[in-house]
DNA sequence: CTTGACGCTGTTTTT
DNA sequence: CAGCGTCAAG
């Protein structure tokens, strides 16, 4: 590393260290760079020491390389580097008993869906189960909205007026106590709880503010209010503070993120902040980022900035306009093949980007039969799976017996003859005495069931309790190997020739264990099922491995490739608008775009189809193109003709005559007579005669100067000029 | 208490 | 097309 490295811009941002720092960094303007470089000054100059320095990023991924470049530059790893949640988990580990002392370290960690099981539980004690309007997922998504605005249930309690609002500021308290109760904390509580914790102890305030002597924000634009309250708060004594971002690139306000914090916020709070631009591009060329800024040029909220490429003009943005979304997948899948034959471009300089997961079904389902290789990143996550989550249940009960939802995924499970009224008396029971439900099955054979369940019910017990002893003395990766067979967990799925998927995932959890505590030497099994519990998908995505990738706009975010295809640009699904959109919706929609067309080094592929089924195939709907394509800019977009021919072929089966569709031949012509094309060796020429398709095409080719050859495309590196 | 069949409903994006 | 909840039968 050398600071040599640096444009002016990126450099002023390194070196400017003694005030607070905005960076407005464009895609792909060297966000990282900048970022680490600082680091990277900070301990080299002797500024501040690694332990001093705090640096926040929004992915693992993010965090993780990072961590790699400080290592390689600097060879030290006690900076701190983490995601948001990781660091807001590690200061609770540590305090969350100073909030409330029925908390304890071993907190468990809620995701979506053992929120939901708890507010299950929360609308059946409040017998509002009848209710259409309270249903699970909209009471999830206002407790979301009242913790990503920091308010209290008291607050809630305070504004609720209807019917309707004081049962759901009900439903937030019970849920609140219920947490608490199960020693557990949501995803909102690893900022929020931090926040609590600072706001109600200035001492521990202090001591925080005193460790953390130097804070770096990544992702800045996609901070939400409790995020930036809490690195006001950490930075607001020493002002020593970089946060870094792209209001263009800000995609998660649905989560709460606030673009205002990028915007206006942060000088408001930091007045003595020093504003930097970083809007050379090192990623794209120019007809890239034009095409990416004359969409998101419409937006009014935004700070003007132009992006400028290093790089030249490149080729034009390709458009494909399909009739369905099978022929969208085809001319995908043609698409790359073609590029491969002609480049000899290698499969991970692909990705294929889309508005929702469930566009990846069909677009799949093409490359298997097209034989091409690919990587879907995200989507349902591995520690999502039913056999996963019942034996990481396990493990977190046995780290936190008051889990409650833990428990009641696995008292019956395997089966034990424990169903739902005897869950009922075992409730009363706990709370009868004020007890845990754990605890009150101790007492089970005080209680009228049968022998049998008596027998399995204190087995189950007395086994927990067991491993719960043995968590300070046996490593994690002993731990799951005896707890699966105590358990009979394995050989439930070992024995059973249907579950064989779900046992090779049981083994594949148990070496991420092993993986786990090899990095981590000495670490608590609550450690693992932290690092699980903040897992995605994106964080085991390796590009180096020779795949097409497949995955969400929000996924890709920070990634970059060589060629993207952006599917699906039709008015409702991208942009995605429901009936009762706030237009700001909009706004994010176009930045998005913007984040998927950026994505892209050398090619963009945008494409549509007029039709689409929905629903896994049972309806069809019809859409009209993307406003996207009206606002593009033209002249940066080269409109390619596709279209499908099905060739029929008859087969006789038991007597009967039948034909199949054998195959979709797509017509996308890869030469025409007239290209102009070049050649590493010949240099420019101009395409006479044609021969063969596909595979197989021969061009004759006259190059400037007079000389004619023949060429066979898939060996010869012909580039087509437009 | 368990199992299986059936009908309903919902599709954004994720730390 | 799932994943869920409900219901009836074993």
């Amino acid at each position: 590393m050398n600071l040599g490295d640096l444009n002016a811009q990126q450099l002023k941002a390194v070196k400017t260290v003694k005030h607070p720092v905005l960076v407005f960094a464009g895609a792909g303007t060297g966000k990282t760079r900048v970022l680490t470089y600082k680091i990277w000054h900070l301990i080299k100059d002797k500024i501040y020491s690694p332990n001093e320095i705090l640096a926040l990023t929004f992915t693992n991924k993010a965090a993780s390389e990072m961590k790699e470049r400080i290592q390689e530059s600097v060879n030290c790893d006690n900076v701190n580097v983490g995601t948001f949640h990781s660091i807001g988990a590690r200061i609770l580990r540590k305090h969350i008993s100073y909030l409330d002392d029925r908390y304890n370290s071993s907190f468990t960690i809620y995701d979506v869906s053992d929120q939901k099981a708890l507010l299950k539980e929360v609308r059946e004690e409040l017998n509002i189960t009848e209710s259409k309007e309270l249903n699970i997922n909209f009471l999830r998504s206002q407790l979301d909205k009242f913790k990503n605005a920091s308010m209290s249930v008291e607050e809630v309690e305070s504004k609720a007026n209807s019917f309707e609002d004081k049962k759901i500021a009900e439903v937030y308290k019970r849920y609140s106590e219920l947490l608490l109760s199960n020693n557990a904390v949501d995803f909102n509580d690893l900022i929020g709880m931090p926040l609590k914790l600072f706001k109600h102890s200035n001492a521990l305030l202090k001591k925080y503010q005193q460790l953390w002597k130097y804070i770096l924000v990544d992702e800045f634009q996609d901070t939400n209010s409790p995020q930036f309250e809490l690195i006001s708060l950490l930075g607001g004594k020493h002002q020593n503070i970089t946060v870094v971002g792209d209001d263009d690139q800000s995609i998660y306000g649905w989560r709460g993120a606030n673009i205002d914090n990028i915007l206006t916020n942060f000088k408001d709070t930091f007045p003595k902040a020093v504003e930097i631009k970083l809007e050379k591009n090192y990623r794209s060329t120019q007809r890239i980022l034009d095409g990416a800024w004359s969409v998101v040029k419409n937006n009014i909220n935004r700070a003007e900035k132009k992006l400028v490429a290093t790089k030249d003009l490149g080729e034009k943005i390709s458009l494909i306009s399909t009739g369905s979304d099978e022929d969208e997948a085809n001319a995908i899948c043609d698409s790359i093949k073609k590029e491969i034959k002609i480049n000899k471009t290698p499969f991970n300089d692909f990705a294929i980007l889309y508005r929702t997961n469930a566009q990846s079904r069909i677009i799949e389902q093409t490359m298997i039969r097209e034989g091409l290789p690919y990587r879907i990143v995200g989507g349902t996550k591995f520690y999502d799976r039913k056999e996963v989550k019942d034996v990481l249940a396990y493990l977190t009960l046995v780290c936190n017996p008051n889990d409650n939802i833990a428990l009641k995924r696995i008292i019956n499970f395997p089966v034990r003859g424990i169903g739902e009224k005897s869950i009922t008396i075992f409730n009363d029971l706990a709370s009868e005495k004020g007890i845990s439900l754990f605890e009150s099955l101790k007492s089970c054979r005080d209680i009228k069931l049968r022998g049998k369940q008596q027998d399995s019910i204190e087995q189950f017990y007395l086994s927990i309790n067991k491993f719960h002893d043995l968590l300070e003395t046996l490593d994690c990766k002993e731990l799951i190997r005896v707890l699966l067979e105590e358990f009979n967990i394995e050989n439930y799925y070992k024995n059973n020739p249907a579950e064989q998927d779900r046992y090779n995932n049981i083994q594949e959890l148990k070496s991420s264990v092993d993986h786990f505590s090899e990095k981590n030497p000495g670490a608590y099994l609550r450690d693992f099922l932290q690092e699980i519990a903040l897992y995605t998908d994106l964080d085991g995505y390796d590009n180096s491995k020779s795949h097409v990738a497949l995955m969400t706009i929000h996924t890709a975010k920070g990634l970059e490739f060589p060629t993207v295809f952006v599917s699906g640009l039709e008015q409702g699904l991208f942009p995605l608008i429901r009936d009762d959109d706030p237009s700001d919706q909009l706004e994010e929609e176009r930045r998005l775009f913007y984040v998927a067309v950026t994505r892209a080094m050398e090619r963009v592929y945008l494409l549509n189809a007029q039709q689409r089924r929905t629903f896994g195939g049972l309806k069809r709907s019809s859409f009209r193109q993307s406003d996207f394509l009206n606002e593009i800019d033209k002249d940066v977009i080269k409109v390619k003709p596709y279209k499908t021919v099905r060739i029929k072929r008859f087969v006789r089966s038991g007597g009967k005559k039948t034909f199949q569709i054998s195959r979709t031949v797509t017509q996308f012509d890869d030469f025409k007579k007239g290209d102009q094309v070049q050649h590493n060796l010949f240099g420019v020429g101009t395409i006479l005669v044609l021969s063969g398709t596909g595979e197989n095409q021969k061009v004759g080719v006259e190059f400037d100067g007079g000389l004619r050859k023949k060429l066979i495309v898939k060996y010869a590196r012909l580039k087509k000029i437009d």
